[in-house]
RNA sequence: GGUGCUGUGGCGGAGCGGCUACGCAAACGAUUGCAAAUCGUUUUCACAUCGGUUCAAAUCCGAUCGGCACCUCCA
């Protein structure tokens, strides 16, 4: 199957062609470790998360690699503001970023470099800077000469001259140009420095990525991926690095994740309005937000509300309870042998599903579309076993061995590819009641008191029954009789 | 000011030339001891406005009016 991605850098959908045979050389833009990783930086991790599984279910042979900024201004800052290390900064966000990523099951990449490692190659490519003459030295650092790039804006489709009279950097004397962005920062007193033939200093932003990326995978990779923030100036300042000094296209494919709001303003680490990680995961079970991100397209906007949190829990709820309608069936085939064999074929569908959601996959990680062809086929489903209770029939042998064949390999296939509907529907449903009730009613309680109500029922006491029900509903469970597998318990939402 | 994205039913959100997206919410019915879940039906012209292209436009083009992002560190 092809995949097809949107490149920013042609503003179309495009069909991705490997540089080298099946192997695709990704790089993603992590994050830079000053402050507490939240909502929209999460965003950005589950859209290269998917890109990742949807390249591995397509069988290419991914090559990824996710930097870490450790050398920054704002890392500076926040270590002199607590009075502590750069260090210490660095591995208490970079943990909790790798705490985030184990929390929500996202694809680790193969290669997490960090710039402190590749000071090398970053003094490596701005001497071939200098030498081409795309770079000098200021009396500040050595500076990219945008102007000598002519294709400089070719990402962003800005103009050179536009920005130049819209820009509200502050003149730096010693700057050539009012646009031209450092490559080698000169150390200040008292801060962290390496050495370099120009002089003790420090890395720019721009050339750590651009390093790292000729470091791990050489002059070109195949897919380039950041938040959609970072296209100006950062990726168009690593275009015209790389490109300057290989001469060849830094990336075929650029692809950029959508900003999230929150309730309308965009969430920032500086502004200070944010849902970090942590808090979120109070309220929810962490599931819940890949769901709240599959729903969207990657590249579009996203404006986070707990409204569309709890929305999304109902959706997730759906898909558990179906999870656990099928699985069910399965189980439990030879219970009711007395039932006649239903004669229509129900299941039919399920042998094309996870192809069906593929091709929505493959068409620029269209997550949207292909829950909804879930959410089609759980329609379908659920008609169909509806008119079998209603008739008193059985599944046919043909469904169930439909079942026996395709649901366990489909179940599977949407944990590896979608990464949902990872846990047992009984233990999502158990997570659920702990998020909701934390420790004030234990399962085997819930088992005791449906029990109880079991009693009462059969012996016809509706009043015990329903006082029972009322007492669950109360503590947030919610009751259900089902006509052929006893009660069972979910919580409510 | 420049650049990019965007405006879809009560809400979220797909679709991007002809086909009920999907989910949530609401109402009624079936089912149920009553519920829940599930199924069925409904929520009258859903596609910002005005022009144009076309046999056909939410979808393409133009104009107008909104919203967001970037142009300074940002995922």
């Amino acid at each position: 199957m092809s995949i097809h991605l949107f490149n920013t850098l042609s503003a179309k959908k495009e069909l991705l062609t490997p540089l080298s045979g099946k192997e695709i050389k990704m790089y993603c833009c992590g994050v830079t470790p000053y402050g507490s990783t939240h909502i929209g930086h999460s965003r950005t991790f589950f859209s290269y998360d998917l890109l990742y599984r949807t390249l591995k279910d397509q069988n290419y042979d991914v090559r990824w690699a996710r930097n870490i900024t450790d050398v920054d201004d704002k890392i500076i800052n926040k270590a002199n503001e607590e009075k502590t290390t750069c260090a210490n900064i660095i591995s208490r966000y970079v943990n909790e970023q790798n705490e985030m990523l184990d929390i929500f099951s996202l694809c680790r990449p193969q290669h997490e470099p960090m710039v402190t490692e590749n000071i090398l190659q970053i003094i490596q490519i701005i001497q071939k800077l200098i030498e081409k003459n795309y770079a000098y030295i200021s009396n500040s650092g050595v500076y990219f000469r945008v102007r000598k790039f002519s294709e400089y804006g070719k990402l962003s489709k800005n103009k050179i001259d536009d920005l130049k009279t819209g820009a509200r950097i502050e003149v730096d004397e010693s700057k050539e140009d009012a646009l031209d962005f450092a490559l080698w920062k000169f150390a200040k007193p008292e801060e962290i420095f390496w050495s370099s033939p120009w002089g003790d200093g420090r890395p720019g932003w721009h050339v750590e990525c651009s390093a790292m990326i000729h470091s791990i995978f050489g002059d070109s990779i195949d897919i380039h991926m950041g938040g959609r923030d970072l296209i100006f100036p950062h990726h168009e300042a690593e275009i015209a690095q790389s490109e300057a000094a290989t001469g060849k296209p830094l990336a075929s494919i650029w692809m950029h994740a959508g900003m999230v709001t929150l309730y309308g303003d965009k969430m920032s680490k500086s502004t200070n309005h944010y849902v970090p990680i942590k808090d979120f995961l109070t309220k929810y079970p962490p599931e819940v937000l890949r769901l709240v991100f599959l729903s969207v397209s990657y590249s579009q906007p996203l404006d986070f509300t707990f409204e569309l949190v709890d929305e999304n829990l109902k959706k997730l709820c759906k898909l558990y309870r179906f999870v656990a309608l099928v699985d069910s069936y399965l189980e439990s085939k030879n219970i009711n042998t007395e039932k006649k064999e239903c004669a229509q074929i129900i299941f039919s569908d399920l042998e094309g599903l996870a192809q069906k959601m593929r091709l929505h996959l493959c068409d620029d990680l269209n997550s949207g579309l292909a829950l909804a062809t879930m959410f089609n086929f759980i329609k379908t489903i659920n008609s169909g076993l509806s008119k079998l209770e209603k008739l008193n029939q059985n599944l046919s042998q043909k469904d169930f061995d439909i079942l026996l064949q395709y649901w366990p390999q489909f179940k599977n296939w949407i944990q590896e590819a979608l990464g949902i509907l990872i846990n047992k529907p009984d233990e999502f449903f158990e997570v659920l009641r702990k998020y909701n009730l934390g420790a004030e009613i234990s399962i085997s309680q819930i088992e005791k008191k449906i029990e109880e109500r079991k009693l009462a029922r059969d012996n016809k006491n509706w009043i015990e029954s329903d006082r029972i029900r009322d007492e669950l509903l109360a503590q947030g469970i919610q009751i259900q009789d089902t006509p052929s597998s006893g009660t069972k318990w979910t919580v409510i939402i």
